[in-house]
DNA sequence: GTCTATAAGGAGATAGAC
DNA sequence: GTCTATCTCCTTATAGAC
């Protein structure tokens, strides 16, 4: 925990909001949205390999105009990597993952993966490719390792407790997991039909099993 | 299949070794030495993120001796490419493989999988990380596809022979199988006691459930 | 085979006019 | 808010001496 503290480095989350109205204009340049914007080019191309030419021809302007409104590449960054540990961390946050049997409340905290993972899509999808090249993604990267560091404990906690079978090694069985729950960005996209009986089917996947014993 | 031919793009492996000896100089400088000391460097920063002065600094010789062997970045990163793909795709070739009951033969390929994963591990996670920036990414992603292709019309087939239980959706059950085992490349560390029994134990907690039913 | 020097271009970021 | 022009540094890659 001292080694993932809560808050990023550099500037605080300024949410800045462009104006009252929710209305969305055409051409979007509130920061929400030009981040919005930068990450799904990130996604496509990669963090490092998309330049500041990429994403300003992206928002649809030129690269001064877009420096008007963001601060630098890395400050995108740190802003989406932030949302997406905002979304993890708030699972953990939430009664059903601090009370009860260790088993239910990981059965919990998987179904809810699933929903944050695709509700964030894009961002998640950043995190989970962040390699530790600057402070920013070792903050990042620190902060996703405590989150599985908990997942891991819960999974240790269930077993010790007897409520998963003998013969399951918690630790390899919180990698499997966390891989399994974390490998949905690699193929999930929105909108398609069936998405919300996603998380139900996912723990039951890996509960039951992908495929069954021979 | 057509979209993913077999041969990369680019010269075909001109796999030329330094010298008859298998001795092991300390300054290695034949292709497939140089080739690991890349691809270990693309792994700790990501492809894009590494320089060709970070690569020649690793090798301990200067970016223009660095030329004199290499005959440039892309061409390392289709190599690593080609030789992650060849491991894969030599377990499709297999006996166990191709004959018996759908079932059993994706049991062996998860197996295989996994030793291949970790035996050859900063290959396979170089190939698991490419984005398609380039025409050798997007072959090795073209590539990557029709193994995982392969994999998922053997669980159709598994679920249509009825050896797997009903309920299954074959397309989801192939994503998460094929993520799980991927994942691997995020923890797996060479040379910790036990490797041995890994393709064994993943093939048990994707078959039973890596957490059981509440 | 290894080196220094350098070419040619793209990167992040800023200045300042409008 | 948006633009053109520019700064500075780093990138891939090559030339050519030794």
């Amino acid at each position: 925990m001292s080694a993932a503290p809560a808050q990023p480095p550099g500037p605080p989350g300024r949410t800045r909001r462009a104006r009252g109205g929710a209305g969305a204009r055409r051409p979007v340049y509130d920061a929400q949205s030009l981040l919005a914007v930068a990450v799904a080019e990130f996604n496509a191309r990669g963090y490092d390999a998309t330049s500041m030419e990429d994403l300003s021809r992206a928002a649809g302007i030129t690269k001064s105009s877009f420096y008007h409104h963001v601060s630098g590449k890395e400050e995108l960054l740190r802003a989406a990597l932030e949302r997406a540990l905002d979304g993890l961390f708030g699972i953990l946050a939430e009664p059903a993952a601090q009370n009860g049997p260790a088993l239910a409340r990981l059965r919990h905290i998987i179904g809810r993966q699933v929903e944050v993972l695709t509700a964030e899509l894009p961002y998640v999808t950043l995190l989970l490719r962040v390699r530790g090249n600057t402070e920013t993604e070792r903050w990042a990267l620190a902060r996703r390792r405590a989150f599985d560091a908990t997942i891991a404990s819960l999974v240790a906690e269930a077993v010790e407790d007897g409520e998963v079978r003998a013969g399951v090694e918690p630790w390899l069985a919180a990698r499997l997991l966390s891989g399994t729950v974390n490998s949905l960005v690699e193929w999930y996209r929105p909108g398609r039909p069936g998405s919300e009986l996603l998380p139900a089917r996912v723990v039951e996947m890996v509960s039951a099993g992908i495929v069954p014993p021979a």
